[in-house]
DNA sequence: GTACCTAAGCTAT
DNA sequence: AATAGCTTAGGTA
């Protein structure tokens, strides 16, 4: 395990996660590894049972059992079908979270999980602009090329081995910790899929937003299913068909000189997203439909929201897509409770790490 | 109904 | 895939 830290270390020494030192400090104190049987395990210097991992800045605790206990009540309701315009394919759980814990979910994971303000450059034409993506995001997972084992260690699917030291050059895959395992795990029974990919947005209030995208990428493969549970604040979730491309056909000559944006079928529609709801897409909805959280203001304007979206990514590029867009490389943001905001995270000092 | 105001929607960059 | 700037929708007095 030491040697694996040290080789990851290596590997990866572009990135210097504090906690990283902190966990081989522990382990230099304790004689024995900081990650014990699994990434995901209680260790024995604190009392909460939490996921561990050197990529992770600080660790995850474990689903409390006041919430734990209620995973096998989801679906708190059953799904509809939304199926009814062209290439659309969805389910839509109001709720699928038991009204129950939705709410000590979201402030759980608000708490719990570290998250980033990735910035990133795009060229329009010859104007390189600078974007800063507006709204707090984290990932865990890696694709189905590759596995952690159970002391968070990679390797290849098929081989059982370490993965080849070039297998993930610009991105460190983080385990999915318990918390969220718990939820992916409870949601591959509900939906009958499989997923290797946790996804969590953070929109801190109604100016944050996504705009409108599909998640149509070649690694998720032609008609992936995409399971997105909401938690706290509501919001819009918008839907609308992507524009048909032009026929190289000639086109039949139209009786109205109106060209129609929509027909009536496929018109734009819009869910009302509550805490604890979650829809599932799939078929050809990512690959014909685009959907956004819109900015907004007034009621509600001022609460935070948590997405998480479980997903399957089938190649490595998918990981090292999902992690340049959703940790990218600047600081950690952690939630302060008594501040009631996101505040940069400082990890804990070396020094004071040893002297206790 | 009409004037006015703000939110929401649309589109080019 | 984000935003500025413009257009449209909708609420209210």
């Amino acid at each position: 395990m030491a040697a694996t830290i040290s080789k990851k270390r290596t590997l990866d020494s572009f990135f210097t996660p504090k906690s990283s030192k902190k966990a081989r400090l522990i382990e230099d104190i304790h004689h024995e590894p900081a990650n014990t049987a699994d990434s995901i395990t209680q260790s024995e210097n604190q009392s909460q049972p939490s996921s561990q991992h050197s990529t992770y800045p600080f660790p995850i605790p474990h689903l409390r059992p006041q919430i734990a206990n209620e995973l096998s009540a989801i679906p708190a309701s059953s799904g509809k079908e939304i199926d009814n315009k062209p290439d659309l394919d969805l389910l839509y759980f109001q709720p699928y979270i038991p009204r129950k814990i939705s709410t000590p979910l979201f402030n759980f994971l608000r708490s719990s999980l570290f998250f980033y303000r990735v910035k990133y450059k795009i060229k329009r034409g010859a104007i390189e602009t600078e974007i800063n993506t507006p709204r707090y995001t984290t990932v865990f997972g890696v694709d189905s090329t590759s596995l952690f084992t159970a002391d968070g260690a990679l390797i290849d699917s098929i081989t059982k081995s370490p993965i080849p030291s070039d297998r993930y050059r610009t991105c460190q895959p983080r385990p999915i910790p318990s918390c969220l395992d718990e939820l992916r795990k409870r949601t591959e029974e509900c939906t009958g899929a499989s997923y290797n990919f946790c996804l969590v947005n953070y929109y801190a209030s109604g100016v944050d937003s996504i705009s409108y995208h599909s998640d149509d990428e070649r690694f998720l493969g032609p008609s992936p299913s995409i399971a997105s549970l909401s938690l706290g604040a509501n919001r819009d979730f918008c839907m609308k068909h992507k524009p048909v491309p032009p026929s190289t056909n000639m086109p039949p000559p139209s009786a109205t000189p109106f060209l129609c944006k929509h027909k009536d079928s496929d018109k734009p529609l819009k869910l009302p997203l509550t805490s604890g709801d979650m829809v599932l897409m799939r078929g050809s909805t990512q690959a014909k439909w685009l959907h956004s959280i819109p900015k907004r203001k007034g009621a509600g304007a001022d609460e935070g929201r948590i997405n998480i979206t479980f997903r399957r990514a089938l190649e490595k590029g998918g990981t090292e897509n999902y992690y340049r867009y959703n940790v990218g490389s600047g600081v950690v943001w952690k939630w302060d409770g008594a501040a009631g905001e996101m505040r940069e995270w400082v990890g804990v000092k070396e020094v004071e790490a040893l002297g206790r």
